[in-house]
DNA sequence: CTTAGGATCGCCT
DNA sequence: GGCGATCCTAAGC
């Protein structure tokens, strides 16, 4: 339904659809944050992804309605910043991985711990540290405050390939970034 | 340059 | 009891 864009994107598409077309789409919390430049695609037929064996108490956000998070705990330490596709109920999501930082620059810094700019938002768990994402949003809506998205430039060019820090579905290339960004979390080959 | 280990929560078998 | 959609530090080659 084109009535419900959020930041020029369907969010009821499929999650490797929406994973692409993220890329390059402005994501701030609070007024801090920048350019989505990597994500991954996780769908619930996906043996990789959290959706994979039903709701639970974590992953229940991921079978709420579209455009909204889903936030998690990662081994325990680290939050990672998902945003939920397809229709309520279905269970997949889209997990960013890394931002080109543009606003905000001495918070993230402030928050990281660092000067160094690219150690700001270069992986899941660094962007959710910069942006102060956290539990608390959880099933938050993406069209709410403190959430703030705007759509990505026209012309953006897109690469893909394997998933990371996974151990099963390895070979699906649902890891999606801006060609020749510098502030992926790895290069893409 | 690559590899290894620790931190530490929640779900799984 | 094991193992992550991670990150940091230290040690090895």
């Amino acid at each position: 339904m084109s009535s419900n864009l959020l930041a020029g994107i369907d969010f009821h598409a499929p999650s490797e659809l929406v994973a692409r077309q993220l890329i390059g789409v402005t994501v701030l919390v609070d007024g801090v944050g920048g350019r989505i430049v990597e994500t991954e695609a996780y769908d619930r037929e996906d043996p990789a992804s959290h959706a994979y064996s039903g709701p639970t108490d974590r992953n229940f956000a991921m079978f709420g309605p579209p455009a909204h998070a889903y936030v998690y705990r990662s081994y325990g330490i680290h939050w990672c910043l998902n945003f939920v596709c397809m229709e309520e109920g279905h269970g997949a999501g889209v997990l960013i991985r890394a931002l080109e930082p543009v606003t905000g620059l001495e918070t993230m810094r402030a928050r990281r711990g660092t000067q160094d700019d690219w150690l700001l938002c270069s992986g899941p768990g660094k962007l959710c540290q910069a942006l102060g994402v956290t539990r608390a949003l959880n099933g938050h809506a993406l069209d709410t405050a403190p959430f703030e998205l705007a759509p990505a430039p026209a012309g953006i060019e897109v690469v893909s390939g394997p998933r990371i820090g996974i151990s099963k579905a390895i070979d699906v290339p649902w890891r999606f970034g801006l060609a020749g960004s510098r502030w992926v979390s790895r290069p893409f080959r």
